[in-house]
DNA sequence: AACCAGGACACAA
DNA sequence: TTGTGTCATGGT
């Protein structure tokens, strides 16, 4: 007995979903031929973009407002894109991605997933990713003829797990700091739902306190997770972005390049690191 | 087969 | 305040 699957067609004018989906900000959507599975919450869903039109189909959704803040189809790109400086790095990387969107995600999925990022390349969080909710997650429904799915396990499971279990998902040294994560949000000594109401340094320092997690991966939860468009992450390759693109022939060191980040963006800077972000990764082939 | 990956951290200078 | 070695694992 296979629960009914629901279809929702909506209106996406400047929305390139395959960018949005594969930009490195989230980690289970994969292409099955012009669609896209992943996994919103406890339910499996598949998108197909056609033009300006996605399709979106779902099991058993009372409503489809969920996955309408999830694909934050209703921000305004082009406020965005215009508050950003005025300048051919930008310039040439929004031309480069156009339509490319932040989504707003579950900020414990993101915390976690984030935590399992370091040091790694995107496949490879994606493989951990798969393992840990293999084996803590619960299957789900699946939709059509997809391949079954698990959800993201929640901190309460993850804090009742072992280190040994989670190292056996091949994240390494990031066990213990996954652990200890889930515990703080389980014990609701961290809570997560309230980052999104603090000012973006007191978000981060809450974020920070745990162990494993850096102003990089903080970032990361509060840009993609929490609405802090403003948040500006900084990795290997936004490092490369900004010397090549900004410094190039110099030698900038990292504290400059951070203070440089951090008063030229302006206040969607997030937003524009996910641009310089997805135009490195994505140029040559 | 080296090199590197959406880093954090302790430690040295 | 800024630079360096270490951690675990597998893709390219």
């Amino acid at each position: 007995m296979t629960p009914p699957v629901a279809t929702l067609v909506f209106e996406a004018a400047d929305y390139d979903l395959a960018a949005t989906l594969n930009s490195g900000q989230a980690f289970r959507w994969r292409p099955h031929g012009a669609a896209w599975a992943g996994v919103v919450g406890a339910r499996q869903v598949v998108l197909e973009q056609r033009g300006e039109q996605v399709t979106a189909r779902a099991v058993e959704p009372a409503d489809w407002s969920w996955l309408k803040s999830y694909l934050q189809i209703n921000s305004d790109l082009n406020a965005i894109v215009a508050s950003f400086p005025d300048d051919e790095p930008i310039r040439k990387t929004v031309r480069a991605c156009r339509g490319l969107r932040l989504l707003r995600q579950d900020p414990w999925e993101t915390l976690a997933s984030f935590i399992l990022s370091s040091t790694k390349q995107i496949v490879q969080i994606q493989s951990v990713i798969d393992r840990l909710c293999e084996a803590f997650g619960s299957r789900l429904p699946r939709c059509d003829g997809f391949p079954p799915a698990c959800s993201f396990p929640d901190a309460a499971r993850l804090a009742a797990a072992n280190e040994a279990d989670l190292r056996a998902c091949k994240m390494g040294f990031r066990a213990p700091f996954l652990l200890q994560a889930a515990q703080a949000v389980y014990t609701k000594q961290l809570d997560l739902a309230a980052l999104s109401d603090l000012p973006l340094e007191n978000a981060r320092a809450r974020l920070m306190e745990l162990p494993g997690v850096g102003r990089k991966i903080a970032d990361c939860v509060l840009l993609f997770s929490c609405g802090f468009s403003q948040a500006f992450p900084m990795d290997v390759w936004i490092l490369r972005a900004l010397r090549e693109l900004y410094f190039p022939g110099r030698k900038v060191s990292l504290p400059e390049l951070a203070r440089f980040a951090e008063t030229h963006f302006g206040p969607h800077a997030g937003y524009a690191q996910q641009y310089l972000f997805h135009y490195m990764r994505t140029k040559r082939r």
